[in-house]
DNA sequence: GGCTAAACGGACCCCGGTCCGGTTTCTATT
DNA sequence: AATAGAAACCGGACCGGGGTCCGTTTAGCC
């Protein structure tokens, strides 16, 4: 059935993807870079599957197998802008950073979230349900805010309070606010802190 | 030019829609019900421009002439439905509609509203801008939400603080909950009271 | 070199949205 | 009441883009 001796392929380790071929990896790349680059110069609404094909010299089908659809490209590309960010909560300096008060952290992280929010909107409005939650990048949001509330001594439903505090968040209420409404950035700000204060005051 | 006697229609009085033409009213009516009943059959996703238009016996030309966009006509059909939630809330018996002291209505919309938007969740989905915000839907909740915390006294910029109170509602954030993290609704209306408490709590 | 599983590409389908020539409704006028 | 004229409406051909499919090609392994 298989031979005594096994090269490393043979045990799949649990690795979820199990290894990519060397030029599938190599259209993913040029795939991430054609849609960057045409997002920088003509905007996301420039980002055609057919397009982005074109520009990486590879198939319109090409694309669909890589990325499942539009909306898992656009969470590819989000996701990278996103590692960055992420690595400024984890290890940045403070006081996003580890190494200030719990509140001053819990504080900066909105800030910092409403911010990257509305300077990546496009992004995430066309990344759909790939967007700001399911990807990596909310669940890591809900963890975080999770810690530093829980860091700050408040007792209760821990994941449904970082909800609260995470979905005044989502673009398409910040859209509505901004758009819309017009309000401040600075006036949503406030708004959060005293969410925040309201939040932790709470026990 | 013109003469010194004037129809009813001469002077516009600033209505808005400057009145339908018979026909237009028709196949309005006709489409409506059209797409309810392809709703009702065959569920949301069955909702085609074409379907409707084929099943209402007009072209597909006059469903967008009429509703704009697929969003738009969702949109008209969930404002309908909506229509019937907020009557409850204006004018039905407590504690949801008036009578009732206002944190017992405060509690008693957040459990209605959770309940309705989970009920008509594909629809609001479908209906995207024009489903739970922009359409008359959205403002009329956060007018309510609004003045109960005037109310109950709660200072501080109250549009915000209603916002924190509505948008972890959004269907999105509902979504994500019930079926990716496999919460239940009642824990999440547990939740919501809670975050009430704690904003109302804070003054 | 030969074999298999995976990747490729582009023709194809479906649906939302636009457009314009022909038709219907409404009002004013006789 | 009949009619003329204009504004509004109608319909369906047409377009562009997302997503699928399958016959063909290629990378990786023996």
């Amino acid at each position: 059935m298989s031979s005594p001796v096994h090269s490393r392929r043979d045990l799949p380790l649990l690795d979820a993807p199990p290894v990519e071929r060397a030029d599938a990896a190599r259209n993913r790349q040029a795939l991430l870079v054609a849609a960057r680059e045409l997002i920088d110069s003509c905007g996301v609404d420039a980002v055609t599957m057919e397009n982005v094909a074109a520009r990486a010299g590879v198939g319109k089908g090409t694309v669909f197998r890589r990325f499942e659809s539009r909306e898992g490209l656009m969470g590819a590309i989000l996701n990278f802008s996103e590692t960055e960010w992420q690595a400024a909560v984890i290890s940045g300096p403070p006081p996003l950073g580890p190494g200030a008060p719990p509140l001053d952290r819990l504080l900066a992280f909105g800030r910092s979230r409403l911010d990257t929010t509305l300077l990546h909107a496009d992004l995430i409005r066309a990344a759909g349900t790939a967007g700001s939650r399911a990807a990596a990048a909310y669940s890591f949001s809900v963890m975080h805010v999770r810690y530093l509330l829980a860091e700050l001594g408040v007792t209760g439903d821990l994941p449904l309070l970082a909800t609260a505090l995470l979905s005044p968040m989502e673009v398409l209420v910040l859209d509505h606010q901004v758009n819309l409404d017009g309000l401040s950035v600075d006036r949503i700000h406030d708004g959060w802190v005293d969410l925040a204060r309201r939040i932790v005051a709470g026990g």
